[in-house]
RNA sequence: GGAGGAGUGGCAGAGCGGUUGAAUGCACUGGUCUUGAAAACCAGCAUAGGCGAGAGUCUAUCGGGGGUUCGAAUCCCUCCUCCUCCGCCA
């Protein structure tokens, strides 16, 4: 969330950028947030200047005691006795101030980027690369990945939903080599980019899935363990940058570049029909994250860093790729930029979503409290972003169905070693 | 899962009801000294929030939450974490 401070001075530029998102009532939501933080300021004003009386008091008693002059400190005693009520109302006022006040702050999203394009849904998202003149054709007998998965005998849908549900794939036998020989080659990359590889837990307490926004907001979008009250994890970002929650970093430790592969669980409720058909959409895939912490002045550069370095990425894998500016609508509630990346799927022809890249700037790490010690001896918070690297189900899909051929499917020279087969036949 | 012990500043470690936001040591930062460094010496060194132009000042925080008390790091309850022993187990 937004820095009560941040939206004070800059009340225009917030009110403008929610608009930008097509956020109704902007104007209403941000003088509440001001007016509950002038009322948990007056609020702590008069709490604080109650305490300091009684405390003042209170060490006087100690000395009275001390020359054995107890009536005197009893008088005192009662006179600190009888503030006791109303410090205690004023702590309850001072507690739901706080909450309200935090409710309102999470709802009013990051303010969008400069760059952001104007537009309410995904058909308004800038192209800022595009690939599209050289499509692959594949003639009218190319069949989608979900066919040529039971052709191989690569993943298994049936057996999915007979061991857990529907959403589940079952990899099996070349199509499993193929994912750990893509998970492999991705994380190497990561590794030799600069990035700790981590193996972080898969389940995460309350704590953790507040601190990066997933609560309350995506409380429904997570799988949750009541019994232990900890939450499957539905991206490795949660785990991973909430290595750094709570953390004073030095200037030097930056930039922090972390990677890590893990499933990811995602309920999807609500979600049906062909979009949702095959691989491109499930509730457990796997997915390689890079996330990085780095000073304000740079995240914008790092964000460039990561789009190049994924666009790498695809280039290796030789998919068609575009990249795409997430206009205003389509924005993330929390980013302040994102690049989504998308490769096509020549047999369903049509552009999936693999990676999505954000500047989040100080919005997560506010509530992270990742902060770091200025050449002015000050704490500031740090800037955050984050990225896909890759999410496999939907890069399978594609490598699937674009390179099918005749003999089999072709497996791109760049990961040939890492799955161990130069075609699926 | 059962029994016992413990959680204090970046680290180590005192304090166990009264001016203790917290001794001391180490680390760190600045200074003196030195050709430079080390050593020695001097000074500084938590986070968040309120008030204030500022100097500053007040409040909260000694694993988390709650309670007792005029007053809690210190007493009580509860939860969490770590250590030792037993049980179970890939």
């Amino acid at each position: 969330m937004l820095q009560v401070n941040f939206i004070r001075d800059n009340k225009e530029q917030v009110i403008a950028g929610m608009q930008t998102r097509n956020y109704k009532g902007a104007q209403l939501a941000v003088d509440k947030v001001l007016m509950l933080d002038d009322q948990r300021k007056s609020t702590q004003t008069e709490l604080d200047t109650i305490l300091a009386a009684n405390n003042k008091i209170s060490k006087e008693i100690g000395g009275l005691y001390k020359q054995g002059k107890r009536d005197e400190a009893e008088g005192l005693k009662a006179q600190v006795e009888s503030q006791k009520g109303r410090v205690k109302e004023l702590e309850e006022e001072m507690r739901q101030v706080k909450v309200k006040l935090r409710d309102a702050l999470l709802e009013i999203p990051n303010v969008p980027h400069p760059n952001v394009p104007p537009g309410n849904t995904d058909e308004d998202n800038e192209v800022f690369q595009d690939w599209s003149k050289d499509l692959p054709e594949m003639g009218a007998d190319a069949q989608p990945h979900w066919e040529l998965g039971k052709k191989y005998n690569l993943f298994d849908f049936e057996l999915g939903v007979k061991i857990t549900g529907a959403g589940f794939p079952l990899f099996r036998g070349r199509g499993a080599r193929l994912q750990r020989g893509l998970i492999n080659f991705f994380l190497d990359a990561a590794h030799k980019a600069g990035y700790e590889e981590f193996m972080p837990p898969l389940l995460v307490n309350e704590d953790s899935a507040r601190a990066t926004g997933q609560l309350p907001d995506k409380e429904g979008q997570m799988y949750h363990a009541t019994k232990d009250n900890l939450y499957l994890i539905p991206t490795a970002e949660v785990p991973v940058t909430n290595i750094c929650r709570d953390v004073i970093l030095n200037e030097k430790d930056f930039p922090i570049k972390m990677t890590g592969h893990t499933p990811c669980f995602r309920r999807e409720a609500g979600s049906y029909g062909k979009e949702v058909k095959g691989l491109n959409r499930v509730h457990q895939f796997e997915k390689v994250e890079i996330v990085q912490v780095v000073h304000p002045e740079k995240s914008y550069e790092v964000l460039q860093e990561m789009v190049k370095y994924v666009e790498g990425l695809l280039q290796q894998l030789k998919l068609p790729y575009r990249i795409l500016t997430l206009c205003g609508g389509d924005l993330g509630f929390t980013s302040a930029l994102t690049y989504d990346f998308e490769v096509y799927s020549a047999a369903q022809k049509r552009w999936l979503e693999v990676s999505s890249i954000s500047n989040f700037e100080t919005y997560q790490s506010n509530r992270l409290k990742v902060r770091f010690k200025g050449s002015d001896k000050k704490t500031h918070l740090a800037h955050t972003l984050n990225g896909s690297a890759l999410a496999l189900p939907r890069i399978i899909a594609a490598l699937l169905e674009n390179n099918q051929t005749a003999e089999g499917i072709k497996i791109p020279k760049a990961i040939q070693s890492y799955v161990g087969m130069e075609i699926i036949s």
